[in-house]
DNA sequence: ACCGTCATGTAATCGGTTACATGATTCT
DNA sequence: AGAATCATGTAACCGATTACATGACGGT
């Protein structure tokens, strides 16, 4: 009777990432998280303990634990997991758009003085893209396709910030 | 002994909107977030009735109800609450980057078939697109700077979206 | 052997979301 | 007066975050 968990986007994630890798444990999530998909959602480390439970108990994951030493959980996918990933690669999902949620694009809706953090921001955002640049240089684009679109639409985006704080540090705007 | 009450980013969107309306109800602030602030982060309007009773825990915000009719509760700020909003407008806030988050983007970097929904969300982000645009030649940009440069963010970032589903849509990338 | 960091978790709290529910106005 | 919608909330659940805590491993 464990039908009704309800998937949400860090299950996904899970999800996504155990079938990358075909086996894994929590630390080895964090690491390809930290890696990969933490440039654009993040996700605590001790959700990825609690989390892959959580789909084991849905019956998406199986677990498997070493007997010894540090006595690590390894999680794979069933057939289910499979399928829910399937599944959710093709749903509609339309509607739903992202909203920026920028915790310094608020502070400047409600009056906050540009002055004082857009260079902070330009500059945050300016590593950031270099940290992108780095990446699309480096992975030519010969594995799956997936993440190296995501790879774009993050350095378009981060071009984006930076041009817009640099325009607001600038006095302009 | 209220002091250790946590100032979300929900409490600054509720104190930078009661601050606007110089006093406003939970119904009043549901339609403002709506109509702005909305567009880039958004509230369930339960936590508007909700979030208003924490920060007069806190004291951060003043109640005041109707007698008779619908009983209305009209909220106003207090000096600890005008205070606490003055302090968060200069926080360094520094490091904070904020993420994509967007559920589309995670399916395409988990593998999904861009074909299968790249037009949607073009189509999506062009509404969404229009409806800026709509407001940015309504507003000419004569009150406070604030709302009209996180329009300009969202503008930039729209055309963005749209550029980027595009691409993938023509099945370019 | 010791110590730092790597690795692996647990506990508790709480905000946020979803769903439910009811009274007040307005319209026909 | 009845229906539809506007307006106002409450309740319950639960995922997500924060903080705490401990054992394993590698190097000196």
């Amino acid at each position: 009777m464990q039908e009704t968990l309800t998937l949400t986007t860090t299950s996904y994630i899970v999800l996504g990432l155990v079938e990358h890798s075909g086996r894994a444990t929590p630390y080895e999530l964090k690491q390809l998280v930290a890696a990969s998909v933490g440039n654009f959602w993040s996700i605590p480390h001790s959700q990825l303990y609690t989390e892959p439970e959580r789909l084991v108990g849905g019956g998406f994951l199986d677990r498997e634990q070493e007997p010894g030493g540090r006595r690590r959980k390894r999680y794979a996918l069933t057939d289910s997991g499979r399928a829910a990933l399937a599944r959710w690669r093709v749903e509609p999902d339309a509607a739903e758009l992202p909203k920026l949620r920028d915790p310094a694009l608020l502070r400047l809706f409600f009056g906050a003085d540009p002055t004082t953090f857009a260079a902070g921001q330009r500059d945050a955002h300016a590593e950031k893209l270099a940290a992108y640049e780095r990446q699309a240089t480096e992975d030519p684009g010969d594995g799956p396709r997936g993440p190296w679109r995501a790879l774009r639409a993050g350095l378009a985006h981060e071009r984006e910030w930076v041009r817009f704080w640099e325009e607001l540090a600038r006095g302009e705007g």
